[in-house]
DNA sequence: TTAGGGTTAG
């Protein structure tokens, strides 16, 4: 048989199924297929297509087509056909009906058509309880299971999935728990893969080994182990409740790895700091036969950016071409991440151009990353342009666009940019907002509008909002109001040693030195320890990581000898190493000698080293890059004639023939 | 006919 005389039998027999669930004589004795009728394949005359398709009797077809246009008005329609006598349609058609009521955001239809049903069946209560769950109606879900008089599978994984997706795992292994009594006393199979998984979900909710121990047992017992569902989330488990070992032994047990297990399992090394990992891994996906999808490269991207390994992310963006991603994607916005979190804003800049329709996270990346690639102005030029485009700028798109201010020293533009989210976007103000305005003005000096600003704030200021004050009171040495600052900051997290080192160095510029003694003694009894700085440069695909006054790489020696040299023509240039940046009241030589080796300094001596002249040097610091190293490298950039990007903590530093993009506004 | 795992911007 050919495969359209098959298509033909099975959409015959369809159709005879249909018609006779309806109880309806045949319109024809040769039905036409639902493809015969064109409307039913246009989304603006949905309601002649259902119309068209009940006709015929084709109401499982007039489902999907409601369920594919998510339209109200069609579910409506296909109703109104149901009710007209002689119609007799069984439980599974209004049941149908329920649910395309529920995905198409009418509970209060579905509650109509399950009041008005003349039977109900178990399925009728599932599909409505979990048409309440996805509104987010907890009560009514529970009401409603409740009331079922004879509970399946299904009732029970949708109820257990439910309390954990509003934030009640306790209640939903509680449940679970119950299932398993009352089948046992049934003596019913006791657990399937939804109902296992769901379980699953809810002790990695509570972080829960041992409950997620127990049910790994439930699973390895009824033989659940061949679906790659239940094996994703037994390794989520483990990874989220901190056994990434583990996790990974059950992925690699796992029997049906699809492309979803692969990317999750990339994605647990990332929330686990081990990035390196999750990178070799992608990598081995490619000896297999699974294929990644869209998210997995943008897991993959935003690692990436994170790690700032451009020649990595470059890799990616190769795959997703190769493999023909949609460029209009969620991963094509991560690919553009990640070129402006490498400190490439060209290359993001361009790619942004011919996406053809950039999303707004594609718009708020580029916006943000001009802001933190020293192109401020260009941030507000493409923030214009996205007002004309007529997408709406959200919360997370203010941040890009008052840093920019911050950036350009822009104070006014940037007020009126704060005003006019509340006033003309109609948003609420965030604590980020209030963090960008109070930068914004401290950096500038103008500390009495910004405590202005924070005596009004309805929110308590966060971390972010005092640290933002003290870095500001830092560059103008607002001894008064950096003590407040620190203060609010050591209540919040007194761990924190940024704030005491940062404090320390407000009183070290002013001579302070007896309270530089007592904040360090702070630090010792509360026993704070300085996070340590390392810089990292990746050069011919290999990541170098340098610590402060490392020697551990193959290639110290010379580095150090280079740096020698460097320091030495430096000097000559008029380079005055600053020691205020130095915590120690120690002496001036050995302050010297403790600058001249920080982690970003080593970074940017061996990228010189160890590339051809001309060649871009990007390093990348997990901590603030210091007041003598940005100094330094703009001498560097200068007698070098190389081009320096250092990524630090807060935003890009682009140095070249001598001058910092940020024009020391940092 | 109804239930479970992966996603980008500060």
């Amino acid at each position: 048989m050919s495969g359209r005389c098959q298509l033909r039998t099975r959409l015959f027999s369809r159709f005879a199924r249909n018609l006779a669930a309806a109880s309806v004589p045949a319109p024809c004795s040769c039905p036409p297929s639902p493809s015969f009728f064109p409307e039913a394949e246009t989304t603006s005359c949905s309601t002649e297509s259902i119309d068209a398709l009940c006709r015929h009797g084709f109401f499982h077809e007039a489902f999907d087509q409601c369920l594919r246009l998510r339209s109200l008005k069609a579910a409506r329609r296909l109703h109104s056909h149901l009710r007209s006598p002689p119609f007799n349609p069984p439980t599974t058609l209004f049941n149908r009906l329920i649910y395309a009521y529920c995905k198409c955001g009418s509970l209060v239809d579905a509650r109509k058509m399950f009041d008005e049903m003349p039977h109900r069946d178990t399925c009728s209560f599932n599909t409505l309880m979990a048409g309440y769950s996805n509104a987010g109606d907890l009560a009514e879900a529970c009401r409603l299971f409740d009331e079922i008089p004879i509970r399946d599978h299904f009732s029970w994984s949708s109820i257990i999935a439910c309390y954990t997706h509003h934030n009640f795992p306790t209640q939903s292994l509680e449940l679970y728990r119950r299932m398993l009594r009352e089948m046992a006393a049934e003596n019913s199979k006791y657990s399937n893969r939804f109902t296992a998984s769901s379980a699953l979900a809810a002790s990695t909710a509570v972080l829960s080994l041992r409950h997620g121990r127990e049910i790994h047992c439930h699973i390895v017992r009824a033989g659940l182990e061949s679906d790659a569902v239940v094996w994703s989330a037994l390794s989520d488990m483990y990874a989220k409740c901190g056994s990434i070992k583990n996790a990974r032994q059950v992925f690699d047990l796992s029997s049906d790895q699809d492309v979803v297990s692969w990317t999750a399992m990339i994605g647990r090394y990332f929330d686990a700091g081990r990035r390196m990992e999750g990178l070799e891994l992608f990598r081995h996906m490619f000896s297999t036969c699974v294929r990644p999808n869209d998210f997995t490269f943008a897991g993959v991207l935003d690692a990436c950016s994170e790690l700032a390994v451009e020649g990595l992310g470059r890799e990616v963006h190769g795959h997703m071409i190769r493999v023909g991603s949609d460029p209009s994607s969620f991963a094509a916005s991560a690919v553009l991440h990640m070129y402006s979190k490498c400190g490439n804003i060209e290359k993001a800049n361009i790619f942004f151009e011919r996406m053809l329709k950039p999303d707004l996270v594609a718009w708020t990346s580029l916006i943000s990353g001009f802001a933190q690639n020293g192109q401020p102005r260009k941030a507000l030029l493409y923030y214009d342009l996205l007002l004309e485009s007529g997408i709406r700028p959200d919360h997370i798109t203010f941040v890009g666009v008052l840093s920019a201010c911050v950036h350009a020293g822009l104070v006014d533009k940037g007020i009126e940019i704060f005003n006019s989210i509340k006033e003309k976007f109609e948003l609420r103000h965030t604590t980020d907002h209030y963090s960008c305005v109070v930068d914004l003005l401290s950096r500038a000096g103008r500390f009495q509008k910004a405590e202005e600003i924070i005596n009004g704030m309805p929110m308590k200021p966060d971390k972010f909002l005092w640290a933002s004050l003290l870095a500001g009171c830092r560059i103008h040495r607002n001894l008064k109001l950096a003590k407040r600052a620190a203060e609010s900051l050591f209540d919040i997290e007194p761990e924190n040693a940024a704030t005491y080192v940062t404090l320390a160095n407000i009183y070290a510029s002013a001579g302070k030195w007896d309270e530089v003694e007592k904040i360090r003694r702070k630090m010792d009894e509360r026993g704070v320890v300085k996070k340590p700085g390392s810089s990292w440069i990746e050069v011919k695909r290999k990541v170098h990581v340098f610590l402060v006054g490392d020697d551990s790489h193959p290639l110290a020696k010379q580095i150090y000898a280079f740096l020698e040299k460097l320091q030495i023509k430096m000097k000559e240039e008029g380079y005055v190493p600053d020691t205020n940046f130095v915590l120690h009241d120690v002496e001036e030589e050995q302050k010297e000698n403790n600058l001249s080796y920080h982690s970003e300094k080593l970074a940017v001596a061996f990228g010189i080293f160890a590339t051809p002249p001309g060649t871009f040097i990007r390093v990348f610091k997990n901590l603030r890059i210091c007041g003598d190293c940005h100094t330094a490298f703009k001498f560097i950039s200068n007698i070098t004639g190389r081009e320096i990007i250092v990524r630090d903590s807060n935003r890009f530093h682009k140095f070249k023939n001598g001058d910092c993009s940020c024009g020391d506004y940092w």
